[in-house]
DNA sequence: ACTTTGTAGTTAAACGTTTAATCGCAAGTA
DNA sequence: TACTTGCGATTAAACGTTTAACTACAAAGT
């Protein structure tokens, strides 16, 4: 036995006046006489009537909602990215529509396209390759993308990944690191960008890298390669991580396995979570600022929406965390 | 130079039949003449006709979104659940419209209202006593609380704190502590169930608890309050923090002041975080089932708004996960 | 042959707003 | 006085669907 949800209709007939000014009058589009104004102020407050934003959507085109597309939410990662992105949302007025793509790249089509006509724009972190994205820019909307792109008029924003990962190699190298291996992971268009730099880097100083690759960017998988890289003939001094979920779980194994850390073994990692912190010993790390680069994506994509000029591109500054997790081997 | 986007107008004019018949072609609604479907099925192809699901909305008064408050998706218990959640939102056709209150329940209000009339029903964790709860009834939609709920036409899910927690007060006397302190929450309505439980327990064993309270609960908070809890005449030979992201704080900071783990003190936590497995010593900790929880409540929810009989409410058994932060001390 | 039943498709009225165009009126201007 | 200007307020047409009620017609039953 609900009571029926007031309409502008029932406001402007208790009042007295016509839809459009009562419309007018919420949105404050305009000037009105005290009598005007105090009634429906009055009428208002006595229906309870509240906008119904769907039938305002309709006509304006705009339904304050962002649809962000992750790939797991779970990932602190992309957490902070997500927590970044939606304090800029929620502040600009907008809410988030969130989809988890689960890291698998054939869900991301069906349900950013079922996404698209839900929201005025888009903010997509994808696994799918650059070359394959064709069909996004036919959905219309405003997009951004998360991490670096080629093409230079499509939105994107990143940390420079290249830049951490040559100073992440730089201090390996300094702290005297002669053996040093990449655990990768290759699905992601980041992860290219990472190995190129510090490839670059050790090679500067006549360093070879031994490369390996994992399944998934988790701890899990960390802990599953670790005995292949470490029970081989002579291990690595050193082991860059693709990110601190795997680094965490490397070490976890290592530490299991019997090896001291970091006098075996020196591990980094990428993306600074909050838990690096507090292993034992602290995990070194390449900080991207994922809650930077969330808040940014998404001041990039509202300026879009709001047709304001705007860059097409941010990149921002990483920073290298230095925690016990380096060995100084000089 | 956007092309115009086609409605469903546009392909009733192109197929020569009704709005009415593409409409209930769309939804799959009827049964069609051979040469109709072909028509119609060849039209939208070839103009690339998809629905507009606001204008849908305004019809069916279902917008298969459904809101989720959450009070911080980078705390790791939080973003299992929204995980969960969102699993089981996704396999039902529903996306989530996230809001994150922040720790902040004078913005669950606001927030929420607004948040109301775009979804077909909410899922909220909240911080808002039960006894001011009332505003939430009135928002005319189908809600799913999280935690436990006294009143009990409203429902909720949760993990069973009470138990979770006697599980781990007894272990903890099992294994020989006897100076037990909890530093506990008291902002959340859990923190009062485990509090409680955890006290019962230890007075039947003639025990006493040493209570106290975190300001937040962060990592950042567990390390700041060690010192109180350590630096005093003798400081207790175990404690239960509130949550893990305490417990990790708190170890950290113990460590730092020098103190063994567990030998010093045992600690232990709420919620199995990932993040509890990578700590040296890894961290005992009652698992309550986060993901499930989210899911659980996904599917009430879901169910309420589909009309579907369902339980008012759900408790999930909760686990105790025994890793090397505590001691034997027997 | 006449009625009934069932089915494929149409008509037209919603749903609850916003907004361009218009209007009436009072005040200001020439 | 007559003409303009500005402003508060109205009118009515959208926006893109869904759906109850209806129609036309063919097949089936009597």
């Amino acid at each position: 036995m609900k009571k029926p949800i007031p309409t502008i209709r029932d406001v402007a007939a208790a009042a007295g006046v016509s839809t459009a000014t009562v419309s007018k009058f919420v949105n404050g589009a305009q000037r009105f006489s005290a009598g005007v104004e105090a009634t429906i102020t009055q009428v208002i407050a006595d229906l309870g009537y509240r906008s119904n934003p769907l039938a305002a959507s309709m006509i304006t085109g705009r339904t304050r909602s962002i649809g962000l597309s992750v790939l797991d939410v779970a990932n602190p990662h992309f957490t902070s990215v997500v927590k970044g992105a939606n304090r800029v949302a929620q502040q600009h007025g907008y809410n988030l529509l969130l989809v988890d793509t689960d890291e698998n790249p054939d869900r991301e089509r069906p349900l950013l396209e079922a996404l698209s006509r839900r929201v005025d724009g888009m903010f997509v972190i994808s696994r799918i390759p650059e070359s394959e994205m064709g069909w996004m820019m036919e959905l219309g909307k405003p997009m951004v993308f998360f991490g670096h792109l080629a093409q230079h008029d499509i939105p994107w924003v990143a940390g420079d990944d290249r830049r951490g990962a040559r100073m992440l190699a730089r201090h390996l190298v300094a702290q005297g690191h002669r053996k040093i291996a990449y655990l990768g992971f290759s699905k992601s268009r980041r992860d290219e960008e990472r190995l190129a730099a510090i490839r670059e880097c050790l090679a500067g100083h006549g360093l070879p890298l031994v490369v390996h690759d994992a399944g998934a960017p988790s701890a899990r998988e960390g802990e599953r390669v670790c005995s292949a890289i470490m029970l081989g003939a002579d291990h690595p001094d050193a082991l860059i991580c693709y990110n601190d979920l795997m680094a965490l779980g490397f070490m976890k194994a290592a530490q299991t396995l019997g090896f001291r850390l970091p006098d075996d073994i020196s591990v980094a990692g990428f993306d600074n979570i909050q838990f690096g912190a507090y292993t034992s010993p602290a995990l070194t790390t390449v900080d991207l600022q994922s809650e930077r680069l969330g808040a940014a994506a998404m001041e990039l994509l509202i300026g879009r929406i709001e047709g304001k000029p705007a860059a097409t591109f941010n990149m921002i500054e990483p920073q290298l965390i230095l925690r016990g997790s380096i060995a100084n081997r000089v």
